[in-house]
DNA sequence: GCATACACTGATGTATCCATTATGGAAGGG
DNA sequence: CCCTTCCATAATGGATACATCAGTGTATGC
């Protein structure tokens, strides 16, 4: 699949499709799937959809049980705390590893990322938030690619696809989104000076932060 | 796939024989493969085969680059490193939640685990290495199993497949094994005692401890 | 009336076929 | 002599047809 996430095959689009409805709940988790309805849904043979449920089902978004059929996976309360706890670990991680190896090129990039984000604070139209979760994706994007390391990279992949569900920035008031924005700035340059102790923690504050908002989310719904 | 690896398919009987080819070194990283290729080799059809490579390819194993074909990945000797980081991230993290969660039964099942290990040590016979390799990838299930986390499982599961390269006991000497052996009544201990601290900090130093063995390996080679 | 066995239905797994794309080589022109 | 372009071939992605397995329901026998 292409970085930017547009799809070039039928079983990348698969994918990309059935994982934004499961995201948006239009597919609901106590649905019973098959993979031939799935295939007539999205117009597809079984084929490309195949690839796209065996990929969901690594990652956690569909669950196959004997007995139980194919199934959206339900995230529990505890789940998400989990998610964002290792995302916290890798992406600090990363972070620490970008403020050693991180090109010039890549630290003026995540500058320019971070203002981009500033400049869509606080967000009011749909092209503002569109904007925003793309950059924010970037931004986070270019950091994990500066980690060198390819492995850290897909580990790190997938634990941000499983927290998807929490990561739309509408759910965030005008408060949590500057907060947030101003994080970028702090980690660009705590990774610009090459000091991997600030970018770790820089990061780890950033991440905590947005479980903070999650958590809060859930507690008051 | 079963949980104890034991193939119910073909597509899973195909990852499993190539990943173990990878692993031996049987498939050099060096040569160019193609899925009809691998499916004659292993007497299948391309359909099980190509699930297999996907799965290889989304866990590491395999590379596929444009100009380039399908290859065994390469494993640089940083990249190994970044295996045994993540994995000790993930891991003693692991530990620490099992020692929060962890059912009698469990605890149990480790101090047997423990000294099922124990008592191979010093390995001599091939059933030696066998029993031991199978009791300490048991070992680890465990607690992942009891850290009640599918997320954090799955993840693991990955970078310890990855670190399956290095995890041959064939390749330690009499002391490392005694002392990797020890290792675990530690962390059942610390587990058995519900103390978190202690059974992360247990988890940490083993996985760093093994660590060190590969890197000695490497650097003497 | 209950239990067991058999059959039917539907879903997943496997194989083969077809289309599209990419790659390597050869030939021709600059 | 090297570079470029086009063609042939092979590899991958997608579709469809086929087999196998599991689950469920019904019928029959005890």
């Amino acid at each position: 699949m292409a970085k930017d996430d547009r799809p070039v095959s039928a079983a990348d689009s698969a994918y990309l499709t059935l994982r934004a409805d499961i995201l948006s709940g239009d597919l609901p988790a106590d649905e019973r799937l098959t993979e031939m309805g799935l295939a007539d849904r999205l117009g597809l043979s079984r084929t490309p959809v195949r690839e796209a449920v065996k990929r969901l089902l690594i990652e956690g978004f569909l669950t196959r049980a004997p007995g139980e059929g194919l199934r959206v996976t339900a995230l529990h309360a505890d789940e998400v705390d989990q998610i964002f706890r290792i995302r916290l670990m890798l992406e600090s991680y990363g972070a620490r590893r970008a403020a050693e190896f991180a090109s010039d090129a890549e630290i003026t990039e995540l500058f320019r990322l971070a203002d981009a984000i500033s400049a869509r604070v606080p967000a009011r139209t749909e092209a503002d938030y569109d904007a925003m979760t793309e950059a924010n994706a970037a931004f986070h994007r270019t950091i994990t690619q500066a980690a060198r390391s390819p492995r850290l990279s897909s580990m790190l992949s997938l634990a941000v696809n499983l927290g998807l569900v929490l990561r739309t920035y509408r759910m965030y008031s005008a408060q949590d989104m500057a907060r947030q924005a101003r994080h970028h700035h702090d980690i660009a340059q705590a990774i610009a000076t090459r000091d991997p102790e600030w970018a770790e923690a820089a990061m780890s504050h950033h991440v905590l932060a947005a479980a903070a908002i999650a958590r809060a989310r859930r507690t008051r719904t």
